[in-house]
DNA sequence: CTTCTGACA
DNA sequence: TGTCAGGA
């Protein structure tokens, strides 16, 4: 095969404006996210976010549990226990 | 690009 | 409470 990983969701890399512009939110919300444990990207070097498309996929629920009138704390509970039910099915 | 503070719906 | 806007 090719060898290098043709799309890893977990190391898509995108910068904060097109994630921002993807998801089609403000990029002062997406660091307000990060800020209250909605997501964690990666950092590179200088301390600039890189969104992956698994990150991207997860803003994008943000925006569906905030429309339905989920607070962020709700919100990162729900991703949180999202995360818990794929760990537990993987584990199944 | 980052972080912080302020103001508004 | 969440979002937007500015400045350092």
């Amino acid at each position: 095969m090719t060898g290098e990983s043709p799309v890893d969701p977990e190391r898509g890399v995108y910068g904060i404006s097109v994630a921002a512009d993807l998801v089609g939110m403000g990029i002062q919300n997406l660091r307000l996210y990060e800020a209250r444990g909605l997501l964690d990207p990666d950092r590179t070097e200088g301390g600039t976010r890189r969104y992956s498309a698994n990150d991207l996929d997860r803003l994008r629920r943000i925006g569906t549990l905030l429309d339905a009138g989920l607070n962020l704390a709700g919100i990162a509970m729900v991703l949180q226990l999202e995360g818990r039910i794929v760990e537990l099915e993987a584990n199944r």
